[in-house]
DNA sequence: ATGCATTGTGCACACGATTACACAAACGGT
DNA sequence: ACCGTTTGTGTAATCGTGTGCACAATGCAT
């Protein structure tokens, strides 16, 4: 009871001390199972007294089901994430799942950290980071089946995943620009070239090929409010566009400080910036970005509804599609 | 190698395979164990044909060491948070240490949460949150000697803890603001009543006190943008102030927007607003928050510390003290 | 050639739980 | 009173590794 005793009491111990075989103090603790409710109550009280829980661990190894998620992640901070992955850690906790974070950004072996997680038997598998290839965690996560969310059209594998389609909303907001007059449009990516950087440009590329315009310039920054304020500077002075569609929407508060500060020129009227992701701090007052945006509640939702389906050993890859909205700002 | 194979292999399936017994596979994987370097080679390449690697798991139970590192947040989305936890997960994976996310924010039972994690046998139990108590971590965790971030001071217990003390700072900050000519301050707290919310009002309030001066008004928020703001407009209005100190930065930030948008007050002219934490976003171009800043590298560098102490079974409670410093900005 | 230290490998048990099987006791229906 | 079913518990095997001990083989010094 006190935090006195530092050794973990084990089920045999426990059942010397009632005086029952250890069998029956597993079955105390599971559920559904053959006792008599006497000596379960009888077992608690005892468990209690002596602070005894069954060891996960062991329960795993028995099992082949450790009740661990891997979350691959590219960083905990940046907010165009945390906004999911605080919203899927709860649904897990509800679940009794334990996420264990894995962050690829900066990391030099990201191969070599999924492979670790990998050793413990995780149950589930969800990609977020769009720094690690699919067919390498497919690869790597072999024995785990589900693995997971994904915008790259993953044919074939036999894996679950979560489409995202923004081309509509997109199309919405070039329609927007347009109409106000806006003429030079310019691309800021999130990363040099990932998968779902490349889908999210395509998505405004297609909307502004419809109406005979292209993207006059594209520079590339890393998701960061700095990578967007500096690279919009550049976008801004030396090649004189007037629209700006970003990779993220902290990037859009770079690049909209950017013009306010350093070109001293003001949104909507004098340029249009457009952010992706739907962060909260999009919506503040400060910052009232026009963004793309996705249902982030929804999204998890998908996420859950895969995993479950997966525990239920529901046959076959699954695989569902979310539309994006646009989220109307000043800022465009 | 190739996707195919669902099951993962296990030692004594590799050991027929590589012609030898199951103890001389776990041999090759173990660095310092006598082994002909011959046959560890053979086993290796064999080993990585068949895609085997060794079952963390099982391992955990022989060892008594999991590799697990439970970190206890408030939640992951929060800024004033994200940064460090960005940085621990990061120097624990350099580690080969994985960490296990508890969210405690808007989770209904955090004790059983933290149960939970527990019987996974974690091997470190760092505390960020505040708001599970300290003694209830100690009780939970009283097999792993957690490492504590504690800003409470926690005597006689067998737990080691990093102290964190900004009267300096705060003192320098109230004196400027002081001198600027502001005469009723408020305190915005992050949470109703926790334990760092107390401490970090009580730097303030005794510098305060040292000038005779002392909080006119108090509110309480949830370290949201939007509570700043909500809590903001009314301090401003019906309490009259002329400086918020907030307890953290993103209610500032909110509470900024409150003064210019709802009061047409500005900072530091009309009000001054003081943020905490010293998050990467106070020194946005939009915000240059004045806020009371703690070194995050140092910080998490005093964890890193502590868990490689408590790793080499040092004994002892160990404890380490960090200063926060002033950053100032255009609020204050 | 003998004795001793070193190296490499296998056997068997431990880690702490779950669970199929066996079996005794209790129960209910005729 | 008898038999079949249900209920509760113990025994022992299992999950996949790590490791102490035993033992054979090798190297080295005398």
């Amino acid at each position: 009871m006190s935090g006195m005793n530092r050794r973990r009491i084990t089920s045999k111990e426990l059942a010397k001390l009632a005086g029952v075989s250890s069998a029956t103090i597993s079955r105390a603790f599971s559920p559904d199972s053959r006792i008599g409710s006497a000596t379960r109550d009888r077992i608690l009280a005892v468990a209690r007294e002596h602070g005894y829980q069954p060891n996960a661990i062991a329960r795993s190894l028995n099992n082949q089901r450790s009740r661990l998620v891997a979350l691959v992640v590219n960083a905990i901070g940046n907010p165009c994430e945390a906004e999911e992955q605080q919203l899927l850690v709860h649904r897990l906790q509800a679940r009794q799942l334990l996420p264990i974070i894995l962050c690829c950004a900066d990391h030099s072996d990201r191969l070599q950290l999924m492979r670790l997680a990998s050793t413990y038997q995780v149950d589930h598998v969800v990609v977020f980071s769009d720094m690690v290839s699919m067919q390498d965690a497919v690869d790597i996560f072999h024995t785990t089946k589900p693995i997971i969310v994904s915008f790259e059209p993953l044919e074939n594998e036999d894996v679950s995943s979560i489409r995202i389609d923004g081309s509509e909303a997109a199309d919405e907001i070039i329609d927007k620009i347009v109409r106000d007059g806006k003429k030079r449009f310019a691309y800021l990516s999130g990363t040099n070239s990932s998968w779902i950087d490349k889908l999210r440009r395509k998505w405004f590329a297609d909307a502004l090929a419809k109406r005979g315009l292209s993207f006059e310039a594209q520079a590339f920054g890393d998701y960061s409010y700095d990578s967007g304020f500096k690279e919009a500077v550049l976008l801004l002075h030396r090649d004189k566009v007037d629209a700006i569609i970003c990779g993220n929407d902290v990037m859009a508060i770079g690049a909209r400080d950017a013009a306010r500060r350093v070109l001293r020129k003001n949104t909507p009227d004098d340029i249009a910036i457009v952010g992706q992701d739907g962060i909260a701090m999009a919506a503040w007052d400060c910052n009232d970005l026009t963004t793309l945006s996705l249902d982030h509640v929804a999204f998890i939702d998908a996420v859950v509804e895969l995993i479950e389906r997966h525990d239920a050993e529901i046959e076959g890859p699954h695989s569902i599609t979310l539309t994006c909205t646009a989220r109307w700002g000043s800022t465009a």
